[in-house]
DNA sequence: TATTGTTATACTCTATAACTATA
DNA sequence: TATAGTTATAGAGTATAACAATA
């Protein structure tokens, strides 16, 4: 139920799917990187480490798709995380041109914490929002992402 | 229910909202830069001019907070934009502390594109997405905005 | 020959703090 | 005093082209 969409409060609501889109992942990175503050986490190295959150190893083309980005993106971010000893880089055997991302143990305590703000605050968002509406939002999403690649 | 996220060939679908949000974000973008390269346009430009294809006559503030974003970052664009000849800034008669953001002609045209390339890949890429699908993924968006204020 | 990822390079994005003008 | 927006400043994000190493 989408009470809140005839609500004049909301009148500057964006009309397009792209718009409204934009305008959530500005908002929500602008709120991500405040309450991590603590961390000193940039918005792009909290995507970063919020996407290797889950332990999976990943090369830097990998990454690169789960983030949305490009290889040549991460290079200087993996740099900084590298430097700060939050994760490492080390030559896949199985392809030697390629490195396998690691979190270090204080990587995946960043990682755990920005997933962890991020779960509170898609928690506190979506209070009110329905299993069907949150796979609507799924569907749109991955659609989009379908047709962009 | 979120049948889709159980199949292998979306194995990288990331888990969270948030991630899906940036990387949809990050994906799209690149496309319609890609698509309006004739435009000469960057990203936020397009965001911009897409934000201003309504008509409507916008303050910086109301602009920045429909972008997502803030005046201080909207200053150079707007520059940019204005030197381009694409808008023009006059001071609001009823306050004058506040700027009304104008399109001109070429701007009009330049957002119009904007919005005809958003557009298009919205139909292709939503063209299975039902309307159901579709204002679930506008209460998921809405609702995380709405948060993060 | 093609691919992975880095380096070099060039802009753009983004925001904080300080400021001006106006309310 | 508070607010709108700019300026100054600083750093991060982004990508293209050229490159080295490997496949």
């Amino acid at each position: 139920m989408i009470t809140e969409g005839s609500d004049s409060s909301f009148a500057t609501q964006p009309a397009g799917v792209i718009l409204a889109l934009q305008r959530a992942t500005h908002d929500t990175l602008r709120l991500l990187t405040a309450r991590l503050a603590g961390e000193n986490l940039s918005g792009s190295e909290i995507n970063v480490l919020a996407n290797l959150a889950d332990g999976r190893v990943r090369s830097v083309g990998e990454l690169a798709v789960d983030t949305g980005t490009k290889p040549t993106t991460l290079t200087s971010l993996l740099d900084r995380l590298a430097s700060r000893g939050l994760l490492t880089r080390e030559l896949d055997p199985a392809d030697r041109r390629s490195f396998l991302l690691t979190l270090t143990a204080p990587g995946s305590r960043a990682a755990r914490a920005a997933r962890d703000v991020m779960d509170a605050i898609e928690a506190e968002a979506l209070g009110s929002v329905s299993d069907a509406e949150l796979a609507g939002f799924h569907a749109v999403v991955r659609a989009l992402t379908a047709a962009s690649q």
